[in-house]
DNA sequence: CATGGATATATGGATGTCCGCATGTGTTGC
DNA sequence: GCAACACATGCGGACATCCATATATCCATG
């Protein structure tokens, strides 16, 4: 993992959300993501794709549903970063939103 | 101190490495970066401009020279992020260029 | 005040990034 | 197979970023 690259990836505030939001939730769909950051689904879904290619978050399909998770194989370093910003921003915003959403397919599917 | 723009900041090589080096090095001026780096001096002195005008290094002229160092003020996590990435990577390069370069003024003027 | 060294800035071109909109792909259920 | 939903991608325009080159500013010294 390129620090330069990694750092470039959460300086889009879209993404840095994103993965704030999978440091909190673990894995969760596109659509939370677009329900949660209330923002168009193409511009959800290229940022994922995005980071997905950079190798920071890993996608699962569940049937119609794709879920993102931040990679298992992210380096030591690039996790303490997400987690420092995370403790000093934190997510509750968002996660509001998230708990507010209907039908959550990440809920209704276990 | 707003996450995206730390992080945009960090996304820059010269930028990234200059930092890194402010970690370890306390204080220097801009030649000293110049010669660590190995890059033009106008193209070290815009990316120490942009980080002081977004409040992550701060200047200091020494007579002739300018001397860069972290903002005093720089949030924790900030500090944290920086220290993650110098644990990680290092700056044993740019230490050796630094130590080998002739009439070092951070040296002469103590 | 003229000179030289250290640093900053102006300019213009090449490249990259982000977005909205439209459309394509994959999956489920009837 | 077709309709509906979830997700991905192609495209073009607006905008930001980065660089090399040239030039300007600032300061110490003679």
């Amino acid at each position: 993992m390129n620090p330069e690259l990694f750092f470039r990836a959460l300086s889009d505030g879209t993404r840095l959300r994103c993965l704030l939001l999978m440091l909190s939730e673990e894995s969760l769909c596109v659509c939370e993501f677009v329900h949660a950051l209330d923002l168009s689904q193409p511009r959800v879904s290229r940022h994922l794709g995005h980071l997905r290619d950079l190798g920071i978050v890993q996608d699962e399909r569940r049937g119609q549903w794709v879920h993102y998770r931040l990679h298992p194989g992210l380096p030591a370093w690039a996790h303490e970063v997400l987690q420092a910003v995370f403790l000093a921003e934190g997510v509750s915003d968002l996660r509001q939103r998230l708990v507010a959403m209907p039908n959550r397919p990440s809920i209704s599917c276990d």
